[in-house]
DNA sequence: GTCTATAGCTGGATAGAC
DNA sequence: GTCTATCCAGCTATAGAC
């Protein structure tokens, strides 16, 4: 099939530039510059920018979330995942997918196309984290008391805050992650306590939670496509 | 002082930009039309438009650290640190200071001015979290584990985290926001246990620690101004 | 599928009148 | 300090030859 390789080119250059230069950086003319390839090809294969991003940024998710399924399932305590998140974070950051999504979260406010790449990218890392982080609390004397899905969303959140904290603070990034860390250790450890103080704990903890009682949020905004 | 209203003006207009269309739909014409002013006025008090948003965010920010200051230094419980984030979350993003500081790190890779820019704001946002972190890890069982430094930062990064996430999914980010909430109220009920099991707790999480040793980060990567 | 060429537009930034 | 007018670079997108 021809124009496959062209077609991969520009995919490749497109994540490159939303990586290295931002999405207020992203231009047909630099991705095909980078992609060394004629500009007008983005538009005879994809139409527009925007929808080679879109393309580009599934499946770039897609692969990186299948390499990464086998290592979040293993996981069996949070200093595990925290580990595998730690890796994720500084390998991920060579590949660029937790900045690709990033900027396509920024860039979201722009273009429609971008929002629903955004969303996608988020949706798929969410359900690969969102077994793993039920799976734990279950083993941990916390199983019930928090909401995993929230707790799922809350991590894919924090990824997305520690790389773009790290764009600007590499430092400061690395004591956060190293904080985090620190806490699973803490929690792991709960675990290794005798089932009697456990219990006690559990009975502790949730005589103090108040019922949770959320107001329902207003969404939608947005913009429509350019 | 004349002059004044004008700079105000676009200033604002400059923020509001950045927040609705991102920093990929910020232009200089475009903030000059929503501030109803001329465009060439931006160059004449500012120099560049980076060099106006640059000013506009720090002045923004150290707006906003002073109005939370407060309420942060009154924060007593994990519970409350996390009301307060909440707070800062809902009522930050009509003012949208977040939603800033969010898109500032997006499009740091770009230009040195908005690296420095959103450095800046970063850097407030901890420094003005971090003694109240250090305060409530003192009042907790978890007191000299957990280095207070990078949690303060896991924290700020979580809060961009979320502003960016809650673009792109604004129920996901509650349930993130409200799954913490939850982890927040089951750290606290730990101050509710009687001493003897707090101790019981805390000598079996320093058993099962593992010191801390981090390799050094290579940093430093970054475009010249445009 | 790939190329050149170009239309048509918007952008940052400046010069110079007031 | 503010305005108009303008230069020119860069952009998306298309037309049409190969």
């Amino acid at each position: 099939m021809p124009g496959t390789e062209t077609r991969e080119r520009l995919q490749h250059a497109a994540l490159a530039t939303l990586r290295e230069d931002g999405i207020a950086g992203l231009s047909a003319r630099g991705v095909a510059r980078r992609a060394d390839v004629n500009q007008a090809l983005i538009f005879y294969h994809y139409g527009s920018l925007f929808d080679l991003l879109e393309q580009a940024a599934s499946a770039s998710v897609a692969d990186a979330v299948a390499r990464y399924q086998e290592q979040f399932e293993a996981a069996e305590t949070f200093s595990e995942l925290l580990a595998v998140g730690r890796r994720l974070h500084e390998q991920e950051r060579a590949a660029g997918n937790v900045a690709v999504m990033a900027q396509l979260t920024a860039g979201a406010h722009l273009d429609a196309r971008l929002a629903t790449a955004a969303q996608r990218c988020l949706h798929r890392w969410v359900e690969t984290i969102e077994p793993t982080v039920r799976r734990l609390l279950a083993h941990t004397p916390l199983d019930g008391m928090i909401d995993h899905r929230g707790l799922a969303r809350a991590v894919a959140a924090g990824f997305i805050g520690v790389e773009l904290f790290d764009g600007v603070d590499a430092d400061g990034a690395q004591q956060a992650l190293a904080s985090l860390e620190q806490l699973g250790q803490v929690l792991e450890a709960f675990n290794g306590l005798g089932a009697v103080t456990r219990r006690a704990i559990r009975a502790h903890i949730q005589r103090r939670l108040t019922p949770q009682t959320r107001p329902p949020r207003t969404s939608a905004r947005r913009k429509p496509s350019s």
